[in-house]
DNA sequence: AATGAATGAGAGTTCATTCAT
DNA sequence: TATGAATGAACTCTCATTCAT
C-alpha cells in the first residue's frame, strides 16, 4: 500500500499534472541515473515549468522513491497473474521467472531505477526485496506444505532463486537480448529439478 | 593485473603517497557511495593536500575504476584458494559461496563499490561481473566434463549461481549476520545437489 | 543584428537583471582583461547573485563573445553616421577616423575588449575586423566608381587604413591624449591625399 | 639590449638547459596563448623536469618577457638588413612592409606572442611598439630632411605606417596567404607615393 | 644543476530549492 | 495551480610555485 502522497492533486488538472511528472520522471531517471537526472530535465520532458514540481513532490530523492514504489508494484502486478495456477510448484519459478525476463525486456528502464535505490534510498531498496523474497518465501512454503516441493526450503533459498532471476533479467534481459527467454527459463527449471550434481532425478 | 596507471608514481615517496590516497578512497566511497564521496574528504583521510590526489588520478572517476578493478582482483584471490582442491564439483560451489561469504561480511565497503559501479562506471561493472561468470562456467565445465557435474551446464547457470551468490551475500553478509554462513552455504549446496523438488535424488 | 541569446530573459525583470550583468561584464573585462575577470565579479558589480549568471549566460565565453558582437554594433553605430555624407572620399576617410578616435577616448573598455578577442575568441575577432574591413573596401569602392578616388583600390587599401586607424587609437586615444584627434586625423588625411613622398599633389 | 636575466646559467650545460626552455616556451605561448600554456607543458617540450624551469627563470610572467623581448629583437634584425640601402624613402617602407610580411608567414607563433603581450604584459607590448614606431619616425625624418620624403612627417604617420603594416601581417601574413606579398607591399607603396585621391601626382 | 612530489588558493559551473507574481 | 527568476552552497579540477632530495 501506498501511502498518500504528501501534496496530493485537488483538481482533475492537478492530477494529469502530477501524471505527467512522474512518467517523466521514470524516463529522466531511466535514461540518465538519479545523479544525472535533474528535475528541470523532468519538467522539460514533463512540458510544465520548473516551479510546478514542487507542487506535487517535496524533494528530488521524494519523486524518486515513489517511483521506486509504483515500478515495484508494477513489476509484481507483471508476475502474479503469470503464476497464478502454477504458483510453489518448479513450473511455477519457471514461469515466474519468465515473465520477469520479459517484463525486463520491455521495461529496461524500471529495472535500472529499483537497482540504483541501494545507492540512492537504501530503504526502497531493501523493501522491494524483502517482500518479493518474503513473497517468494511464501509460495515454496505453500509448495511444500502440499507435497510439491521438499521440506526444508526456506529463506535462503528465496533469496538464492531471487538473486538468480535478477542476474538473469540483467544479462539477459538489459545487456543483451542474445538468447530466448524460455530457454533461460528452461536451464533454471533443470537445475531446480535436479541441482547440477552428475547423476540425475532417478529411475525409480 | 592492473594496468599500469597514467600517473605513476616514480619514487618511494610517491609510492606511499599514492597507495594511501587509494585506500582513503575505498574508505570515502565505501561509507558515503560515489557521489556523496568528495575528493576533498578522500584527500583529509589520506592526510595529504588536496591538490595531491591529482598527481596520481586523472579524475573523480579514476580513481573508482582503480578501484574497482582493485576490490574484484581481491575478491577473487579470497574465493580462488578456497576453492583449489574442490573447483568443478557441489562442494566447490558450497566453498565459493562461503568464502565469498565471509569475504563480504569482513569488507563490507567492497561489496558497496563494485555493485555500485554499475551506476557509475557501467563497464567496470560489467566487467567484473563477465569475468567471473566466466570464471564459474569455466570450473562448471571441467566439472562435467570430469563426470562431478552433470552434462548440458553452461553460461545461463553460471550467471544463476553468482546471482545467488550475490544476492546471499547482500541478504546475510551486508545487511545482517543473523544466520551463519556454512548454514547458507548448506542450503544452497542442497539446492545444487537435488534442487527444490519433492522427489529426492534417486532410491538407491 | 544579435542572434537571441539561447536563455532569453522571458519576463521584463529577467530583461532588466540580463542588462545589468552584460553592463558589469562590460566592466569587469574591461578594467581586468578576460582572464583576470571573474564571475563572481561580474555578479557581485551588477548586484545579482552568482548563480544568477548561468540563468542568462551559459560561460564566461559566452558573454564575452556576446560582448564583442555588442561593442563592434556600437563602434560602427557611431562611426557610420559620421560618414554619411562624405564617405568614399577622403574627407571622408578623415571623418571616420576622427569619429573612432573620439570613440576609444569615450570608451577605452571596449576597445581592451575588441582587441582581446583575438586571444580569447579569434571568431569573434576575425568576425569584426573582417567585416569591418569589408565596409571600408566597399565605401572606397563607391568612391572609386563616383571619381573621388583612384582606380584600383582594394582589399590591401582597406586593411592599410583600419590598421592605420586601430592603432593611432591605441596610441592616442587609449594610452595617451597628448594630442588633439582633429590634428592626428589632419595628419591621415593628408596622407591619404598625397602620401609621403617629397612631391606634392600638383604643379601649379 | 636585454638585462642580464636574474638566474643565469653558470655552465655550459645550464646554458644549453635554458635555451631549450626558452624555445619550448616560444612554441608552448606560440600554440596555445598564455593563458592555455602552462609550465609543465613547456619543460615537457624542453624535455626537462618541471622544477628545472624556476632555476632558470622566476615565474611564467618572466619567460613571456624575456620571449617577447626576444622576438622583438628577432623582428627588427630581420627587417634593418632589408631596408639598409633605402631607408626613409617610400622604397625602404615598401621594402620594410615584404621584409615583414614574409617574416610573419614563417614565424606565425611569434606575431602571436607580441600581439598577446598586450593583455599580458601591457609594458612589453607598450616597448616594443613604442620602440619600433620610434625607429620608423626617425628613418622618416632622415628622408624629409634628405629632401626624399616631405616635410611635416611624424609620429602620427609612423603610428599609420606601422599600424598598416601590423593588420596587413595578420591578413596576408598570419590568417591566409591568398596574396603574394609583393603585390601588397606594392598596393601600399602606391598608397604612399600618391595617396588614394582620385587626381595623381602630377602632370607632367 | 636537476628532479618531481606536494601544495592550496581559486575559478567555473551545476542544480535543488525558494519565492514573488 | 502554474510560472520562471533568483539563490548560493558545494564540488571538481588546474596549475604556478615551493621544497626536499
Amino acid at each position: 500500500m501506498i501511502q498518500q502522497p504528501a501534496k496530493a492533486p485537488r483538481t482533475e488538472r492537478g492530477r494529469r499534472t502530477r501524471r505527467a511528472i512522474l512518467d517523466a520522471a521514470a524516463d529522466e531517471f531511466g535514461e540518465r541515473g538519479f545523479h544525472e537526472a535533474s528535475i528541470s530535465g523532468i519538467t522539460r520532458r514533463a512540458g510544465v515549468a520548473l516551479g510546478s514540481f514542487y507542487t506535487y513532490f517535496d524533494t528530488k530523492d521524494a519523486v524518486f522513491r515513489a517511483l521506486v514504489a509504483d515500478m515495484s508494484e508494477r513489476v509484481r502486478d507483471h508476475v502474479t497473474p503469470a503464476i497464478r495456477d502454477v504458483a510453489g510448484t518448479i513450473a511455477g519459478e519457471r514461469a515466474a521467472l519468465l515473465a520477469f525476463l520479459d517484463f525486463v525486456r520491455a521495461n529496461k528502464a524500471i529495472y535500472r531505477i529499483i537497482d540504483e535505490a541501494e545507492f540512492v534510498d537504501t530503504n526502497s531498496f531493501r523493501r522491494h526485496y524483502a517482500s518479493t523474497a518474503e513473497r517468494i518465501a511464501r509460495r515454496l512454503a505453500e509448495g511444500a506444505a502440499r507435497g510439491d516441493l521438499r521440506q526444508g526450503i526456506g529463506e535462503a533459498e528465496a533469496w538464492a532463486i531471487m538473486g538468480m532471476n535478477v542476474f538473469l533479467g540483467l544479462r539477459y534481459g538489459v545487456w543483451a537480448e542474445d538468447r530466448a527467454t524460455a530457454d533461460v527459463a528452461d536451464a533454471v527449471a533443470m537445475l531446480l529439478a535436479q541441482g547440477i550434481g552428475a547423476r540425475t532425478v532417478s529411475p525409480d
